[in-house]
RNA sequence: GGGGAUGUGGUGGAACUGGUAGACACGCUUGGCUUAGAACCAAGUGCCGCAAGGCGUGGGGGUUCGACUCCCUCCAUCCCUACCA
C-alpha cells in the first residue's frame, strides 16, 4: 500500500485544476457568491497571517460552490507602499522591480497553497492599468465638489527634510535621522468623508457585520448633539467659538484653552518668549493621537481674558498641548468640576474648581447629569432641561447655537512619498485644475539612474512634463487604492471601462474576509468610497461588504509575529514539510477564525497525523454501489445517525457560524466512530453501505479545507461514479437522526448527582420516577422533602429540596 | 487618554438559546510492536484525596433550582487611535 506523499498529490491536483480552469468564474443563472479576502501588501514573503486568511476565504468559496453557488475568488496586489522605498533605500533596487519580485514570488506560495483564485482578474494597484482609474475616479470625486485643498499637520524631519510617517518616528526622533522630528504644516489634499458622515453611521444598523467591528466604526464617526458657544476675547471684537455637549456646564468655565497652533498663539508667541519657548515645545510631540493623549497636559497663560456669554464673567484664556487644531474648533472650554481632565489640568494650574451640577456626592469632578446648582436662573433645572433652555438663550444673543457635531474628520490623501498613485492635478501659477480625463494616466515616472527613492518634489523633469505647467507632486495615500478594488476586480481586466457589466453582476462582495485591524480605517474608506461612486453613477447597492469576517491574529509565544520581535514562522517551511493540505487544516482546526491563533508546532503534526489515518482508511477501496439495506442493526444504524448528525452540524459551522474547528473535530468524530469490524476484509453488505456513506460524507465535508488529498481520494475511490467531489454537498436525512432513547442527567439541588439512559417513549411522570430510583440519587433524596422539580426535556432533570 | 476585544486542564481549544465544564486535538504516563529508535496501535490523563467526597472556567461580589454563559466591580493581555498595511 502506497504512503500519503502529499507534494506528489497537491502538484498532480493542482495541474487538474489549472488544465480545467477550475476557478475561472463567469455569470451565470446560478445565485452568485462574491468572497473577497483582503489582498496583501506585497512584502516578500506570505506570513501566517496571510495563510490563514486565505485559507479562510477558500474554505468558504469551495463550500459555497459545493452547495451550487456560481463563486468568485479574485485576488490582487496592494502594490503601493512605504515599505518598498525602504527596500529600494536598503537593497539598491527599485521600488517597482522590487514589488515585481515579490509579487511573482508570493503568487507561487498562493498556488502552493491550493487557494482556488480566478487569476484571470488578477490586479496590481502600482500598475497605470489600475491606477488610471483612481486617478478618473478622483476627478469624478472633485466633480461632485469632494475634494478640496487645506492646509494640516505632518511630522517633519528637519535633518533629512521629509515627511515622516508615525511609525517612522520613534520617542520623538527620526528613524533614520535620529532628529527631533517636529510638527509641521503643509498644504495638502482632503476628500470630504464628513459630507457622508450621517449616511456611513446611519447604514451600519442594516449590515450583516460582527457587532464589535459596528461600534468601533459608530465611536470613531461620533455623532454628538451640542451647542457652539461663542466667548468674546476682552479688548478685541474677535470672538473665540467652542464646542461643548455639556452646555448645562457652561456656568461651570474657569477658562478657556487654544491649540498651540491656533492663530492667537503664534501671534503671542511672536512677543513673548516664554510662549514661544512653550510652542516650541508643543511642537515635539509627534503627530499621533494616542502620543497626544500620552503626553502630559502642559499649559501657559496667554494673559488675556475672554467674558463668559452669561454671566459676563472674565475667564483666562490658556494654551494646552492637549487641543487640536484640526478637531472641532480648536478651542476648548474647560469645565473643571464635571471633567475629568479639565480637573486635572485646573488642579495643576491652580484654576477654579466650580461645581454646577448636583449630584450623589459632592466629590468632583462629577461626570453625571443631574440638576443645575451655581447657575443663575437655571438652578433648580435637569441637565437636559437647561441644555434647551441655555441653547435658546445663547441663540436669542447670536451667541451660540445647539448643532451635531461629528467626531469624523476629513481624509487626508495627501503624501510626500515617490511609490505612490500621483495626483492627478496641474498647477497653472499655483491655481490647480484637475488634469484631463485623456490624459490619464497621470504615470508615475522611473527613477533617476542611481538615485534612491525620492520624492516627485525632487523631480523637476516629471515637475515640468506638461508645458505652461507644474505637476502636483503628492501621491496618494495608500488606503485609496485600497478603497475602490473590490469593485474593479470582476472589470479588472477591461482597460476601457473601471467598471464594466461583470462589476454589476458580482457586487456587492458577500463575504469580506480580513484583519480586525483594518475594523475602522480600511472599512470606513470603502464605504465611502462605494456611497460616492453610488452617487457618482458607477455602482449599484450601499453598501460594498454584505457581510464582514474579522480573523484574530497569528501569535507566536504570546506576541504577534513581527521581525521585530524574531518570532515569526516561515508557512513555506511547514507547507515544504508536510504539505498544503496539512498547513490549511493546522489553521483551520486550532482556533476559530475571530481569535487569535498561537502557532506551536506539534500541533502541526497532529493535522497531518489525521490525513494520514483518513489516506489510510480510503487509498486502495472502491467504492461499490449497493441498494440501501431493508434494516440494520444496532451498530450500523448509529453511524449513520452519527454521519448524518454530523454532516448537518458541519453544514452550520462552515455556513453560519464559520467556526472550522468544531467542524474539523465533527469529522473526526465520525471518523473515529466508524467500528473496527466496518473496515475489515469481508465486511456485510449493509457494513459496505454504511461505510461507502461515512466516506463519502467524509471526503466531501473535509475538502473545502483539505482539498487536494480529498479530491485524490475522492476520484481514486469512485471512479468517477459520482461526478467531481465538489459537484455537490451531502443530503443530511432527518429521518435517520432520530434516536429512541437519551441520556438524562439528574441533579439533586443543581449538582449532577447520576445518569441514566431513557425511552423517549417514557411519560414524565415516569422518568421522574425512574431518576428518583437511581442508586446514588436515592439515598440523596432520602428522608428529605421536594420542594420542587425541574424537567428539562431530554436534557436534565433537578430535584430542589 | 479614548474606543474595541480576550481571559476555561501541562498546551490549542469545545460547551451554539442559562441546563452533564473540558468535545476534538497536542503533550505526557503505561503497555504492545521493534535488536533499538521513529512510525503505528491500545489504555489512562482537570486539581486535591487511599476512598467517600470536595474543589474548579482571571480575582471579588450578585441574580437563579441551576452561571464559562446574565449583572456589578477589580486585574491582566492584545488590537485600533486618522501617514504601517
Amino acid at each position: 500500500m502506497s504512503e500519503y506523499n502529499p507534494s506528489k498529490i497537491e502538484e498532480s491536483i493542482q495541474k487538474i485544476w489549472r488544465d480545467e480552469e477550475r476557478f475561472k468564474s463567469v455569470p451565470d443563472k446560478r445565485e452568485k457568491f462574491y468572497c473577497l479576502s483582503m489582498f496583501p501588501y506585497p512584502s516578500g514573503k506570505l506570513h501566517m497571517g496571510h495563510v490563514r486568511n486565505y485559507t479562510i476565504g477558500d474554505v468558504i468559496s469551495r463550500y459555497k460552490k459545493m452547495k451550487g453557488f456560481n463563486v468568485f475568488q479574485p485576488m490582487g496586489w496592494d502594490a503601493f507602499g512605504l515599505p518598498a522605498e525602504n527596500a529600494a533605500i536598503a537593497n539598491n533596487v527599485s521600488p517597482s522591480e522590487w514589488t515585481k519580485q515579490n509579487i511573482e514570488h508570493m503568487k507561487g506560495q498562493l498556488n502552493s497553497l491550493g487557494l482556488g483564485y480566478d487569476w484571470s482578474k488578477e490586479l496590481r494597484t502600482c500598475e497605470p492599468t489600475y491606477y488610471k482609474w483612481e486617478q478618473l475616479l478622483f476627478k469624478k470625486f472633485h466633480e461632485k465638489g469632494l475634494v478640496y485643498k487645506k492646509k494640516s499637520f505632518v511630522n517633519w524631519d528637519p535633518k533629512d527634510e521629509t515627511v515622516l510617517a508615525n511609525e517612522q518616528v520613534i520617542d520623538g526622533k527620526g528613524w533614520r535621522s535620529g532628529a527631533q522630528v517636529e510638527i509641521k504644516e503643509i498644504d495638502q489634499w482632503f476628500i470630504k468623508i464628513t459630507d457622508y458622515a450621517d449616511e456611513l453611521l446611519d447604514s451600519l444598523d442594516g449590515l450583516d457585520w460582527p457587532e464589535n467591528v459596528k461600534t468601533m466604526q459608530r465611536n470613531w464617526i461620533g455623532k454628538s448633539n451640542g451647542a457652539h458657544i461663542k466667548f468674546k476675547l476682552e479688548h478685541s471684537n474677535d470672538y473665540l467659538t467652542i464646542f461643548s455637549t455639556r452646555p448645562d456646564t457652561v456656568f461651570g468655565a474657569s477658562f478657556l484653552a487654544i491649540s498651540p497652533q491656533h492663530e492667537i498663539s503664534i501671534k503671542l508667541g511672536e512677543s513673548d518668549s516664554d510662549i514661544r519657548s512653550f510652542l516650541i515645545k508643543c511642537k515635539e510631540v509627534k503627530a499621533a493621537e494616542a502620543d497626544m493623549a500620552k503626553a502630559e497636559k502642559l499649559g501657559i497663560e496667554t494673559g488675556l481674558n475672554v467674558i463668559h456669554p452669561l454671566t459676563g464673567d472674565k475667564i483666562p484664556l490658556w494654551i494646552g498641548n492637549f487641543v487640536l487644531l484640526d478637531y472641532g474648533t480648536g478651542v476648548v472650554m474647560g469645565v473643571p468640576g464635571h471633567d475629568q481632565r479639565d480637573f486635572e489640568f485646573a488642579s495643576k494650574y491652580n484654576l477654579d474648581i466650580k461645581q454646577v451640577i448636583d449630584g450623589k456626592s459632592d466629590e468632583l469632578p462629577l461626570l453625571e447629569k443631574g440638576k443645575l446648582l451655581n447657575s443663575g436662573k437655571y438652578n433648580g433645572l435637569e441637565s437636559e432641561d437647561a441644555i434647551a433652555k441655555i441653547i435658546e438663550e445663547l441663540k436669542e444673543s447670536n451667541l451660540g447655537e445647539g448643532l451635531v457635531q461629528f467626531r469624523l474628520r476629513d481624509w487626508g490623501v495627501s503624501r510626500q512619498r515617490y511609490w505612490g498613485c500621483p495626483i492627478p492635478v496641474l498647477y497653472n501659477d499655483g491655481i490647480p485644475s484637475l488634469v484631463d480625463e485623456s490624459e490619464l494616466p497621470v504615470e508615475l515616472p522611473e527613477l533617476p539612474m542611481g538615485s534612491g527613492p525620492i520624492p516627485l518634489s525632487q523631480n523637476n523633469e516629471f515637475i515640468n512634463s506638461k508645458e505652461g505647467y507644474k505637476r502636483e507632486t503628492d501621491t496618494f495615500d495608500t488606503f485609496m487604492d485600497s478603497s475602490w478594488y473590490y469593485a474593479r476586480f470582476p472589470s479588472a481586466d477591461n482597460n476601457d471601462q473601471a467598471f464594466d457589466k461583470n462589476s454589476n453582476y458580482w457586487l456587492p462582495v458577500d463575504l469580506y474576509i480580513g484583519g480586525i485591524e483594518h475594523a475602522i480605517l480600511h472599512l470606513l474608506y470603502s464605504r465611502f468610497f462605494h456611497k460616492a461612486l453610488r452617487d457618482i453613477g458607477l455602482v449599484n447597492g450601499d453598501e460594498p461588504f454584505k457581510k464582514l469576517l474579522t480573523q484574530g491574529m497569528v501569535l507566536k509565544d504570546g506576541a504577534k509575529m513581527s521581525k521585530s520581535k524574531g518570532n515569526t514562522v516561515d508557512p513555506q517551511a511547514y507547507i515544504d514539510k508536510y504539505g498544503a493540505d496539512t498547513v490549511r487544516l493546522y489553521m483551520m482546526f486550532t482556533s476559530p477564525p475571530e481569535q487569535s491563533l498561537e502557532w506551536s508546532e506539534s500541533s502541526v503534526e497532529g493535522s497531518s497525523r489525521f490525513l494520514k489515518k483518513l489516506w489510510h482508511l480510503i487509498n486502495g477501496r472502491k467504492y461499490k454501489i449497493i441498494d440501501e439495506p431493508q434494516s440494520l442493526n444496532k451498530n450500523q444504524k448509529d453511524l449513520r445517525r452519527k454521519a448524518h448528525t454530523s454532516i448537518l452540524k458541519i453544514m452550520n459551522d462552515y455556513e453560519t457560524r464559520h467556526s472550522f474547528n468544531t467542524a474539523i473535530a465533527a469529522i473526526m468524530e465520525l471518523f473515529n466512530s466508524i467500528p473496527e469490524s466496518f473496515k475489515r476484509d469481508n465486511p456485510s453488505e449493509a457494513e459496505i453501505f454504511c461505510l461507502n456513506e461515512t466516506i463519502i460524507f467524509i471526503l466531501k465535508a473535509i475538502h473545502p479545507i483539505a482539498p487536494h488529498v480529498s479530491e485524490y481520494l475522492w476520484n481514486n475511490f469512485t471512479d468517477g461514479s459520482l461526478g467531481r467531489i465538489d459537484s455537490s454537498w451531502p443530503f443530511a436525512d432527518k429521518t435517520l437522526m432520530e434516536a429512541e432513547s437519551f441520556q438524562l442527567v439528574i441533579q439533586v439541588n443543581g449538582k449532577v448527582r447520576g445518569k441514566v439512559e431513557i425511552e423517549k417513549t417514557l411519560s414524565q411522570e415516569e422518568i421522574e420516577s425512574t431518576a428518583k430510583a437511581v442508586e446514588n440519587i436515592k439515598a440523596n433524596i432520602e428522608n428529605q422533602t421536594i420542594r420542587k422539580v425541574i424537567y428539562i426535556k431530554e436534557k436534565i432533570i433537578n430535584f430542589v429540596i
